[in-house]
DNA sequence: AGCACCAGATTGTGCTACAATCGGCTACAG
DNA sequence: CTGTAGCCGATTGTAGCACAATCTGGTGCT
Protein backbone atom coordinates (compact mmCIF):
# COMPACT_ATOMS: atom_id res chain seq x y z
CA UNK A 1 0.00 0.00 0.00
CA UNK A 2 2.69 2.12 -0.51
CA UNK A 3 3.94 3.89 -3.82
CA UNK A 4 3.46 2.17 -7.58
CA UNK A 5 4.23 3.61 -10.92
CA UNK A 6 5.12 1.99 -13.69
CA UNK A 7 4.58 -1.78 -12.46
CA UNK A 8 1.35 -3.07 -11.25
CA UNK A 9 0.54 -5.08 -8.18
CA UNK A 10 -0.19 -7.93 -10.11
CA UNK A 11 3.20 -7.99 -12.04
CA UNK A 12 5.06 -6.97 -8.45
CA UNK A 13 3.37 -10.02 -7.40
CA UNK A 14 3.66 -12.51 -10.10
CA UNK A 15 7.14 -12.04 -9.99
CA UNK A 16 7.50 -12.48 -6.62
CA UNK A 17 5.75 -15.88 -6.36
CA UNK A 18 7.86 -16.79 -9.65
CA UNK A 19 10.84 -16.31 -7.65
CA UNK A 20 9.70 -18.55 -4.39
CA UNK A 21 8.50 -21.53 -6.98
CA UNK A 22 12.24 -21.09 -8.53
CA UNK A 23 13.86 -20.85 -5.18
CA UNK A 24 12.21 -24.24 -4.01
CA UNK A 25 10.62 -22.68 -1.54
CA UNK A 26 7.08 -24.81 -2.78
CA UNK A 27 7.50 -28.48 -3.43
CA UNK A 28 6.57 -29.33 -6.39
CA UNK A 29 2.87 -30.42 -6.58
CA UNK A 30 1.73 -27.99 -3.78
CA UNK A 31 -1.37 -27.05 -4.12
CA UNK A 32 -1.51 -22.81 -3.88
CA UNK A 33 -4.32 -21.68 -1.87
CA UNK A 34 -5.90 -18.55 -2.78
CA UNK A 35 -6.66 -17.38 0.89
CA UNK A 36 -3.52 -18.33 2.67
CA UNK A 37 -1.55 -16.54 0.00
CA UNK A 38 -3.78 -13.60 -0.78
CA UNK A 39 -3.20 -12.85 3.08
CA UNK A 40 0.47 -14.00 3.08
CA UNK A 41 1.30 -10.90 0.06
CA UNK A 42 -1.54 -8.53 1.69
CA UNK A 43 -3.53 -8.52 -1.66
CA UNK A 44 -6.99 -9.24 -2.48
CA UNK A 45 -7.55 -12.89 -3.76
CA UNK A 46 -8.67 -11.08 -7.13
CA UNK A 47 -5.26 -9.60 -7.78
CA UNK A 48 -3.89 -13.27 -6.53
CA UNK A 49 -5.42 -14.88 -9.24
CA UNK A 50 -4.54 -12.73 -11.73
CA UNK A 51 -0.76 -13.29 -10.87
CA UNK A 52 -1.20 -17.10 -10.78
CA UNK A 53 -2.83 -16.99 -14.17
CA UNK A 54 0.27 -15.56 -15.17
CA UNK A 55 2.31 -17.99 -13.59
CA UNK A 56 0.08 -20.52 -14.97
CA UNK A 57 0.75 -19.08 -18.88
CA UNK A 58 4.40 -19.23 -18.14
CA UNK A 59 3.73 -22.78 -17.28
CA UNK A 60 5.16 -22.77 -13.64
CA UNK A 61 1.77 -23.54 -11.70
CA UNK A 62 -1.10 -25.22 -13.35
CA UNK A 63 -4.84 -24.57 -12.80
CA UNK A 64 -7.33 -27.13 -11.97
CA UNK A 65 -10.76 -26.33 -12.22
CA UNK A 66 -12.50 -26.19 -9.14
CA UNK A 67 -9.67 -27.18 -7.13
CA UNK A 68 -7.48 -24.08 -7.67
CA UNK A 69 -3.49 -23.73 -8.34
CA UNK A 70 -0.53 -25.97 -7.93
CA UNK A 71 3.19 -25.92 -8.63
CA UNK A 72 3.99 -27.39 -11.87
CA UNK A 73 5.71 -30.84 -11.45
CA UNK A 74 7.90 -31.14 -14.70
CA UNK A 75 8.75 -34.79 -16.04
CA UNK A 76 11.96 -35.60 -17.88
CA UNK A 77 9.25 -35.34 -20.50
CA UNK A 78 8.65 -32.14 -20.19
CA UNK A 79 12.00 -31.33 -20.04
CA UNK A 80 12.26 -32.43 -23.59
CA UNK A 81 9.11 -30.58 -24.87
CA UNK A 82 10.44 -27.26 -23.14
CA UNK A 83 13.90 -27.63 -25.13
CA UNK A 84 11.67 -28.75 -28.39
CA UNK A 85 10.84 -25.47 -28.23
CA UNK A 86 13.45 -23.84 -27.20
CA UNK A 87 15.38 -25.52 -30.41
CA UNK A 88 12.49 -24.11 -32.52
CA UNK A 89 12.95 -20.40 -31.58
CA UNK A 90 16.82 -20.57 -31.39
CA UNK A 91 17.69 -22.18 -34.51
CA UNK A 92 15.08 -19.45 -35.98
CA UNK A 93 16.83 -16.95 -34.41
CA UNK A 94 20.28 -18.21 -35.29
CA UNK A 95 19.29 -18.39 -39.31
CA UNK A 96 17.60 -15.15 -39.45
CA UNK A 97 20.84 -13.31 -37.55
CA UNK A 98 23.47 -15.18 -40.02
CA UNK A 99 20.87 -14.51 -43.33
CA UNK A 100 22.10 -10.55 -41.89
CA UNK A 101 25.33 -11.10 -40.93
CA UNK A 102 24.26 -9.75 -37.80
CA UNK A 103 26.04 -10.42 -34.38
CA UNK A 104 24.68 -8.70 -31.58
CA UNK A 105 27.02 -7.09 -29.44
CA UNK A 106 25.26 -8.27 -26.28
CA UNK A 107 25.76 -11.85 -27.36
CA UNK A 108 29.60 -11.25 -27.92
CA UNK A 109 29.56 -9.95 -23.70
CA UNK A 110 27.35 -13.04 -22.37
CA UNK A 111 29.71 -14.96 -24.19
CA UNK A 112 32.96 -13.15 -22.59
CA UNK A 113 31.43 -13.36 -19.46
CA UNK A 114 30.52 -16.55 -19.46
CA UNK A 115 33.90 -17.50 -20.11
CA UNK A 116 35.64 -16.15 -17.68
CA UNK A 117 33.94 -17.91 -15.30
CA UNK A 118 36.35 -20.01 -13.11
CA UNK A 119 35.17 -23.75 -13.28
CA UNK A 120 34.51 -23.70 -9.48
CA UNK A 121 31.22 -21.15 -10.14
CA UNK A 122 28.22 -22.31 -9.12
CA UNK A 123 25.85 -24.09 -11.13
CA UNK A 124 23.37 -21.11 -10.33
CA UNK A 125 25.96 -18.29 -12.20
CA UNK A 126 26.58 -20.87 -14.82
CA UNK A 127 23.02 -21.44 -15.84
CA UNK A 128 22.47 -18.11 -15.86
CA UNK A 129 24.84 -17.15 -17.97
CA UNK A 130 24.11 -19.93 -20.27
CA UNK A 131 21.32 -17.86 -20.60
CA UNK A 132 21.93 -14.72 -20.95
CA UNK A 133 23.72 -16.04 -24.06
CA UNK A 134 21.28 -17.59 -25.49
CA UNK A 135 18.88 -14.72 -24.98
CA UNK A 136 21.01 -12.51 -26.23
CA UNK A 137 21.09 -14.51 -29.78
CA UNK A 138 17.27 -13.94 -29.82
CA UNK A 139 17.15 -10.63 -28.60
CA UNK A 140 19.32 -9.58 -31.84
CA UNK A 141 16.52 -10.69 -34.14
CA UNK A 142 14.63 -8.17 -32.59
CA UNK A 143 11.11 -9.93 -33.36
CA UNK A 144 8.90 -9.14 -30.12
CA UNK A 145 7.43 -11.91 -30.19
CA UNK A 146 10.27 -14.29 -30.51
CA UNK A 147 11.34 -12.73 -27.58
CA UNK A 148 8.90 -12.90 -25.63
CA UNK A 149 8.35 -16.27 -26.59
CA UNK A 150 11.70 -17.37 -25.54
CA UNK A 151 11.58 -15.59 -22.42
CA UNK A 152 8.50 -17.70 -21.40
CA UNK A 153 10.10 -20.68 -22.02
CA UNK A 154 13.05 -19.08 -19.82
CA UNK A 155 10.92 -19.67 -16.37
CA UNK A 156 10.26 -23.21 -17.29
CA UNK A 157 13.73 -23.91 -18.42
CA UNK A 158 14.91 -22.94 -14.87
CA UNK A 159 12.01 -24.61 -13.15
CA UNK A 160 13.55 -27.88 -15.25
CA UNK A 161 16.65 -27.53 -13.76
CA UNK A 162 15.84 -26.88 -10.42
CA UNK A 163 13.23 -29.81 -9.84
CA UNK A 164 14.82 -32.54 -12.09
CA UNK A 165 18.90 -31.77 -12.49
CA UNK A 166 21.69 -31.19 -10.46
CA UNK A 167 24.99 -29.88 -12.21
CA UNK A 168 25.72 -29.15 -15.64
CA UNK A 169 27.95 -29.21 -18.59
CA UNK A 170 31.08 -27.52 -18.10
CA UNK A 171 31.61 -23.93 -18.94
CA UNK A 172 34.20 -24.49 -21.13
CA UNK A 173 32.21 -27.26 -23.35
CA UNK A 174 29.66 -24.22 -23.72
CA UNK A 175 31.42 -21.10 -24.52
CA UNK A 176 33.20 -23.33 -27.33
CA UNK A 177 29.92 -23.96 -29.24
CA UNK A 178 28.70 -20.60 -28.38
CA UNK A 179 31.84 -19.01 -30.04
CA UNK A 180 31.13 -21.65 -33.18
CA UNK A 181 27.65 -20.30 -33.30
CA UNK A 182 28.85 -16.71 -33.42
CA UNK A 183 31.16 -17.32 -35.95
CA UNK A 184 28.99 -18.92 -38.11
CA UNK A 185 26.93 -16.45 -37.90
CA UNK A 186 29.56 -13.67 -38.61
CA UNK A 187 30.66 -15.66 -42.01
CA UNK A 188 26.64 -15.47 -42.77
CA UNK A 189 25.99 -19.03 -43.07
CA UNK A 190 22.39 -19.73 -42.10
CA UNK A 191 22.74 -23.31 -42.72
CA UNK A 192 25.56 -23.57 -40.85
CA UNK A 193 24.75 -21.69 -37.77
CA UNK A 194 21.30 -23.65 -37.37
CA UNK A 195 23.35 -26.61 -37.34
CA UNK A 196 25.64 -25.29 -34.74
CA UNK A 197 23.02 -24.54 -32.65
CA UNK A 198 21.05 -27.77 -33.13
CA UNK A 199 23.35 -29.80 -32.38
CA UNK A 200 24.17 -27.52 -29.00
CA UNK A 201 20.43 -27.93 -27.67
CA UNK A 202 20.19 -31.27 -28.57
CA UNK A 203 22.97 -32.09 -26.76
CA UNK A 204 22.27 -30.49 -23.91
CA UNK A 205 18.47 -31.91 -24.11
CA UNK A 206 20.17 -35.55 -24.26
CA UNK A 207 22.55 -34.76 -21.28
CA UNK A 208 19.83 -33.39 -19.19
CA UNK A 209 17.16 -36.08 -20.03
CA UNK A 210 20.03 -38.68 -18.82
CA UNK A 211 20.77 -36.71 -15.73
CA UNK A 212 17.15 -36.20 -14.95
CA UNK A 213 16.12 -37.44 -11.62
CA UNK A 214 12.99 -39.36 -13.06
CA UNK A 215 9.45 -37.62 -12.12
CA UNK A 216 8.83 -35.19 -8.70
CA UNK A 217 9.24 -37.62 -5.72
CA UNK A 218 7.53 -35.41 -3.20
CA UNK A 219 4.52 -32.83 -3.07
CA UNK A 220 0.63 -33.72 -3.09
CA UNK A 221 -0.11 -35.69 -5.83
CA UNK A 222 -2.28 -33.72 -8.28
CA UNK A 223 0.07 -32.18 -10.25
CA UNK A 224 0.49 -33.81 -13.25
CA UNK A 225 -2.83 -32.48 -14.21
CA UNK A 226 -3.52 -32.39 -18.34
CA UNK A 227 -2.25 -28.53 -18.72
CA UNK A 228 -5.59 -28.13 -21.15
CA UNK A 229 -7.53 -27.88 -18.27
CA UNK A 230 -7.82 -24.31 -18.90
CA UNK A 231 -8.16 -24.39 -23.10
CA UNK A 232 -4.08 -23.73 -21.93
CA UNK A 233 -2.18 -22.29 -24.64
CA UNK A 234 0.91 -19.80 -23.44
CA UNK A 235 4.18 -20.04 -24.52
CA UNK B 1 -26.90 -18.00 -15.32
CA UNK B 2 -27.40 -21.29 -16.27
CA UNK B 3 -25.75 -24.38 -16.57
CA UNK B 4 -22.10 -24.48 -16.32
CA UNK B 5 -19.78 -27.90 -16.55
CA UNK B 6 -16.59 -28.38 -18.15
CA UNK B 7 -15.90 -24.77 -19.31
CA UNK B 8 -15.49 -21.57 -16.46
CA UNK B 9 -17.51 -17.80 -17.51
CA UNK B 10 -13.99 -17.24 -18.16
CA UNK B 11 -12.74 -19.10 -20.82
CA UNK B 12 -16.61 -18.42 -22.61
CA UNK B 13 -16.12 -15.03 -22.28
CA UNK B 14 -12.95 -15.36 -24.00
CA UNK B 15 -14.08 -17.43 -26.60
CA UNK B 16 -17.31 -15.37 -27.71
CA UNK B 17 -14.58 -12.28 -27.58
CA UNK B 18 -11.95 -13.76 -29.52
CA UNK B 19 -14.69 -14.45 -32.26
CA UNK B 20 -16.47 -11.28 -31.76
CA UNK B 21 -12.96 -9.12 -32.47
CA UNK B 22 -12.08 -11.75 -35.51
CA UNK B 23 -15.30 -11.74 -36.77
CA UNK B 24 -14.49 -7.37 -37.07
CA UNK B 25 -17.66 -6.18 -34.87
CA UNK B 26 -14.78 -3.46 -33.65
CA UNK B 27 -12.34 -1.56 -35.64
CA UNK B 28 -8.51 -2.27 -34.63
CA UNK B 29 -7.44 0.18 -31.84
CA UNK B 30 -10.90 0.35 -30.73
CA UNK B 31 -11.30 0.92 -26.82
CA UNK B 32 -12.46 -1.79 -24.86
CA UNK B 33 -14.69 -0.36 -21.83
CA UNK B 34 -14.68 -2.59 -19.19
CA UNK B 35 -18.24 -1.46 -17.59
CA UNK B 36 -19.80 -1.75 -20.63
CA UNK B 37 -18.80 -4.88 -21.86
CA UNK B 38 -19.40 -6.38 -18.58
CA UNK B 39 -22.47 -5.64 -18.09
CA UNK B 40 -22.97 -6.19 -22.10
CA UNK B 41 -22.59 -9.69 -21.35
CA UNK B 42 -23.57 -10.13 -17.95
CA UNK B 43 -20.84 -11.24 -16.16
CA UNK B 44 -18.47 -9.42 -13.58
CA UNK B 45 -15.56 -6.95 -13.93
CA UNK B 46 -14.01 -9.42 -12.57
CA UNK B 47 -14.21 -12.09 -15.00
CA UNK B 48 -14.41 -9.52 -18.11
CA UNK B 49 -10.35 -8.69 -17.00
CA UNK B 50 -9.54 -12.36 -16.44
CA UNK B 51 -10.80 -13.54 -20.23
CA UNK B 52 -9.32 -9.87 -21.66
CA UNK B 53 -6.06 -10.75 -20.10
CA UNK B 54 -6.59 -13.82 -21.72
CA UNK B 55 -6.65 -12.39 -25.37
CA UNK B 56 -4.18 -9.75 -24.41
CA UNK B 57 -1.87 -13.36 -23.79
CA UNK B 58 -3.38 -14.25 -27.52
CA UNK B 59 -2.07 -11.21 -28.68
CA UNK B 60 -5.57 -10.23 -30.10
CA UNK B 61 -5.95 -7.37 -27.49
CA UNK B 62 -3.49 -5.29 -26.11
CA UNK B 63 -3.81 -3.14 -22.41
CA UNK B 64 -2.35 0.01 -21.39
CA UNK B 65 -1.68 0.63 -17.62
CA UNK B 66 -4.78 2.75 -16.40
CA UNK B 67 -6.12 3.29 -19.74
CA UNK B 68 -7.50 -0.39 -20.44
CA UNK B 69 -7.80 -2.90 -23.03
CA UNK B 70 -7.64 -1.78 -26.85
CA UNK B 71 -7.98 -4.14 -30.06
CA UNK B 72 -4.91 -5.05 -31.29
CA UNK B 73 -4.10 -3.45 -34.38
CA UNK B 74 -1.63 -5.03 -36.43
CA UNK B 75 0.78 -4.06 -38.93
CA UNK B 76 2.22 -5.98 -41.85
CA UNK B 77 5.67 -5.94 -39.34
CA UNK B 78 3.69 -8.05 -37.10
CA UNK B 79 2.46 -9.98 -40.03
CA UNK B 80 6.10 -10.80 -40.52
CA UNK B 81 6.90 -11.69 -37.04
CA UNK B 82 4.26 -13.80 -36.27
CA UNK B 83 4.92 -15.37 -39.46
CA UNK B 84 8.31 -16.12 -38.27
CA UNK B 85 7.85 -17.27 -35.35
CA UNK B 86 5.29 -19.66 -37.17
CA UNK B 87 8.25 -20.84 -39.49
CA UNK B 88 10.23 -21.54 -36.31
CA UNK B 89 7.39 -23.72 -34.74
CA UNK B 90 6.20 -25.43 -38.08
CA UNK B 91 10.01 -26.58 -39.29
CA UNK B 92 10.96 -27.81 -36.14
CA UNK B 93 7.58 -30.05 -36.12
CA UNK B 94 8.57 -31.10 -39.88
CA UNK B 95 11.63 -31.85 -38.72
CA UNK B 96 10.30 -34.28 -35.69
CA UNK B 97 7.87 -35.57 -38.04
CA UNK B 98 10.06 -36.52 -40.71
CA UNK B 99 12.62 -38.30 -38.01
CA UNK B 100 10.07 -40.57 -37.16
CA UNK B 101 8.98 -41.12 -40.59
CA UNK B 102 5.46 -40.13 -39.31
CA UNK B 103 2.51 -38.75 -41.51
CA UNK B 104 -0.26 -37.79 -39.28
CA UNK B 105 -3.57 -39.68 -40.38
CA UNK B 106 -5.55 -36.27 -39.27
CA UNK B 107 -2.52 -34.25 -41.79
CA UNK B 108 -3.33 -36.16 -44.41
CA UNK B 109 -6.82 -35.93 -44.15
CA UNK B 110 -7.25 -32.12 -43.94
CA UNK B 111 -4.88 -32.26 -47.14
CA UNK B 112 -7.42 -34.28 -48.80
CA UNK B 113 -10.22 -31.79 -47.74
CA UNK B 114 -8.47 -29.01 -48.66
CA UNK B 115 -7.79 -30.15 -52.24
CA UNK B 116 -11.39 -31.20 -52.20
CA UNK B 117 -12.26 -27.36 -52.74
CA UNK B 118 -13.34 -25.69 -55.21
CA UNK B 119 -11.22 -22.22 -56.54
CA UNK B 120 -15.02 -20.50 -55.62
CA UNK B 121 -14.62 -21.06 -52.03
CA UNK B 122 -14.73 -18.62 -49.70
CA UNK B 123 -11.63 -16.97 -48.11
CA UNK B 124 -12.32 -18.41 -44.61
CA UNK B 125 -12.60 -21.78 -45.58
CA UNK B 126 -9.52 -21.80 -47.66
CA UNK B 127 -7.97 -19.94 -44.67
CA UNK B 128 -9.28 -22.48 -42.32
CA UNK B 129 -8.31 -25.71 -44.12
CA UNK B 130 -4.96 -24.32 -44.52
CA UNK B 131 -4.56 -23.73 -40.43
CA UNK B 132 -6.01 -26.94 -40.42
CA UNK B 133 -3.38 -28.72 -42.58
CA UNK B 134 -0.48 -26.70 -40.46
CA UNK B 135 -2.38 -27.80 -36.76
CA UNK B 136 -2.34 -31.05 -37.99
CA UNK B 137 1.45 -31.19 -38.77
CA UNK B 138 2.29 -29.49 -35.80
CA UNK B 139 -0.19 -31.86 -33.58
CA UNK B 140 1.36 -34.97 -35.04
CA UNK B 141 4.45 -34.59 -32.86
CA UNK B 142 2.49 -34.87 -29.97
CA UNK B 143 4.50 -31.89 -28.47
CA UNK B 144 1.89 -30.19 -25.79
CA UNK B 145 3.72 -26.64 -25.59
CA UNK B 146 4.54 -27.11 -29.59
CA UNK B 147 1.37 -27.24 -30.27
CA UNK B 148 0.41 -24.98 -27.64
CA UNK B 149 2.39 -22.65 -29.28
CA UNK B 150 1.09 -22.73 -32.59
CA UNK B 151 -2.39 -22.68 -31.38
CA UNK B 152 -1.49 -19.40 -29.89
CA UNK B 153 -0.63 -18.16 -33.00
CA UNK B 154 -3.39 -18.80 -34.48
CA UNK B 155 -5.27 -16.32 -33.21
CA UNK B 156 -2.93 -13.64 -34.49
CA UNK B 157 -2.52 -15.14 -37.59
CA UNK B 158 -5.79 -14.16 -37.75
CA UNK B 159 -6.27 -11.52 -36.83
CA UNK B 160 -3.63 -10.56 -39.32
CA UNK B 161 -5.67 -11.52 -42.23
CA UNK B 162 -8.68 -10.03 -41.53
CA UNK B 163 -7.32 -6.66 -40.64
CA UNK B 164 -4.28 -6.80 -43.09
CA UNK B 165 -4.85 -8.55 -46.26
CA UNK B 166 -7.81 -9.95 -48.41
CA UNK B 167 -7.28 -12.60 -51.35
CA UNK B 168 -5.29 -15.61 -50.41
CA UNK B 169 -2.82 -17.68 -52.37
CA UNK B 170 -4.38 -20.23 -55.01
CA UNK B 171 -5.82 -23.54 -53.48
CA UNK B 172 -4.24 -25.38 -55.78
CA UNK B 173 -0.55 -23.77 -55.34
CA UNK B 174 -0.71 -24.18 -51.34
CA UNK B 175 -2.15 -28.42 -51.75
CA UNK B 176 0.90 -28.51 -53.78
CA UNK B 177 3.39 -27.79 -51.50
CA UNK B 178 1.59 -29.33 -48.31
CA UNK B 179 1.56 -32.70 -50.18
CA UNK B 180 5.29 -31.94 -50.73
CA UNK B 181 5.77 -31.98 -47.09
CA UNK B 182 4.59 -35.01 -46.46
CA UNK B 183 6.17 -36.64 -48.86
CA UNK B 184 9.59 -35.61 -47.51
CA UNK B 185 8.11 -36.49 -44.12
CA UNK B 186 7.14 -39.61 -45.54
CA UNK B 187 10.56 -40.63 -46.73
CA UNK B 188 12.40 -39.44 -43.53
CA UNK B 189 14.39 -36.82 -44.66
CA UNK B 190 14.38 -33.92 -42.28
CA UNK B 191 16.23 -31.33 -44.24
CA UNK B 192 14.09 -31.66 -46.77
CA UNK B 193 11.09 -31.57 -45.08
CA UNK B 194 12.46 -28.43 -43.23
CA UNK B 195 13.46 -27.00 -47.25
CA UNK B 196 10.16 -27.25 -47.95
CA UNK B 197 8.12 -25.67 -44.91
CA UNK B 198 10.36 -23.14 -44.94
CA UNK B 199 10.15 -22.26 -48.78
CA UNK B 200 6.26 -22.68 -47.79
CA UNK B 201 5.91 -20.46 -45.60
CA UNK B 202 8.28 -17.86 -46.86
CA UNK B 203 6.52 -17.51 -49.72
CA UNK B 204 3.28 -17.07 -47.98
CA UNK B 205 5.08 -14.28 -45.81
CA UNK B 206 6.43 -12.57 -48.86
CA UNK B 207 3.09 -13.00 -50.31
CA UNK B 208 0.80 -11.51 -47.38
CA UNK B 209 3.16 -8.58 -46.82
CA UNK B 210 2.99 -7.51 -49.84
CA UNK B 211 -0.37 -7.85 -49.98
CA UNK B 212 -0.99 -5.71 -46.57
CA UNK B 213 -2.68 -2.68 -46.46
CA UNK B 214 -0.04 -1.00 -44.78
CA UNK B 215 -1.54 -0.25 -41.50
CA UNK B 216 -4.95 0.01 -40.07
CA UNK B 217 -6.28 2.88 -41.73
CA UNK B 218 -9.13 3.52 -38.57
CA UNK B 219 -10.09 3.60 -34.89
CA UNK B 220 -8.72 5.26 -32.12
CA UNK B 221 -4.86 5.59 -32.37
CA UNK B 222 -3.56 4.35 -29.54
CA UNK B 223 -3.03 0.85 -30.63
CA UNK B 224 0.49 0.41 -31.68
CA UNK B 225 1.02 0.15 -28.09
CA UNK B 226 4.58 -1.74 -26.89
CA UNK B 227 3.32 -4.73 -26.18
CA UNK B 228 5.42 -5.38 -23.35
CA UNK B 229 2.96 -2.82 -21.22
CA UNK B 230 2.48 -6.00 -18.87
CA UNK B 231 6.13 -7.41 -19.33
CA UNK B 232 4.29 -9.55 -21.80
CA UNK B 233 5.48 -12.53 -22.51
CA UNK B 234 2.58 -15.14 -24.30
CA UNK B 235 3.26 -17.34 -27.81
C1' DA C 1 -0.83 31.29 -27.35
C1' DG C 2 0.97 28.64 -23.57
C1' DC C 3 0.62 26.51 -19.29
C1' DA C 4 -1.25 25.09 -14.80
C1' DC C 5 -5.07 23.28 -12.78
C1' DC C 6 -9.47 21.08 -12.20
C1' DA C 7 -13.19 17.72 -13.14
C1' DG C 8 -15.05 13.60 -15.11
C1' DA C 9 -14.31 9.08 -16.45
C1' DT C 10 -11.96 4.71 -16.31
C1' DT C 11 -8.99 1.48 -14.46
C1' DG C 12 -6.62 -0.83 -10.25
C1' DT C 13 -7.36 -3.22 -6.18
C1' DG C 14 -9.52 -4.86 -1.96
C1' DC C 15 -13.46 -6.92 0.28
C1' DT C 16 -17.76 -9.23 0.98
C1' DA C 17 -21.20 -12.45 -0.33
C1' DC C 18 -22.92 -16.43 -2.15
C1' DA C 19 -23.27 -20.25 -5.59
C1' DA C 20 -20.87 -24.28 -7.59
C1' DT C 21 -17.76 -28.02 -6.91
C1' DC C 22 -14.64 -31.10 -5.02
C1' DG C 23 -12.92 -34.46 -1.64
C1' DG C 24 -13.09 -36.80 2.29
C1' DC C 25 -15.82 -38.75 6.13
C1' DT C 26 -19.60 -41.27 7.84
C1' DA C 27 -23.20 -44.39 8.00
C1' DC C 28 -25.54 -48.05 6.28
C1' DA C 29 -26.02 -52.35 3.72
C1' DG C 30 -24.21 -56.69 2.06
C1' DC D 1 -15.08 -56.27 7.24
C1' DT D 2 -15.69 -54.03 2.96
C1' DG D 3 -18.04 -51.37 -0.56
C1' DT D 4 -20.95 -47.62 -1.68
C1' DA D 5 -24.22 -43.79 -1.27
C1' DG D 6 -24.69 -39.49 0.52
C1' DC D 7 -23.65 -35.55 3.50
C1' DC D 8 -20.52 -31.85 5.17
C1' DG D 9 -16.81 -28.76 5.18
C1' DA D 10 -13.47 -26.36 2.55
C1' DT D 11 -12.09 -24.02 -1.57
C1' DT D 12 -12.80 -22.01 -5.83
C1' DG D 13 -15.87 -19.25 -9.25
C1' DT D 14 -18.19 -15.10 -10.03
C1' DA D 15 -20.72 -10.89 -8.99
C1' DG D 16 -20.84 -6.40 -7.09
C1' DC D 17 -19.54 -2.50 -4.42
C1' DA D 18 -16.31 0.90 -2.65
C1' DC D 19 -12.62 3.79 -3.15
C1' DA D 20 -7.90 5.15 -4.53
C1' DA D 21 -4.85 6.03 -8.52
C1' DT D 22 -4.37 7.76 -12.95
C1' DC D 23 -5.46 9.45 -17.50
C1' DT D 24 -7.87 12.73 -20.76
C1' DG D 25 -9.66 16.68 -21.94
C1' DG D 26 -11.39 21.16 -20.95
C1' DT D 27 -11.07 25.68 -18.62
C1' DG D 28 -9.21 29.82 -17.13
C1' DC D 29 -5.35 32.60 -15.93
C1' DT D 30 -1.13 34.97 -17.39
Amino acid sequence: MSRRQTTSRVETLEEALAREILDGRFPPGEHLGEISLAGEHRVGRNTLRAALDGLVRRGLVTKARNRGFFVRALTAQDLAEVYEVRTAIEVQAARTLAARRFVPETARRALAHHHGLGARASQRVIVEADLAFHRAVVAGTGNTRLIDAHQALAGEILLCLTQLVQGYAAVGQLAAEHGALLAAIERGRPASAEAVIRAHLENATTWLVEHASQGPVEGDYAAGLPRSTTSSVRG
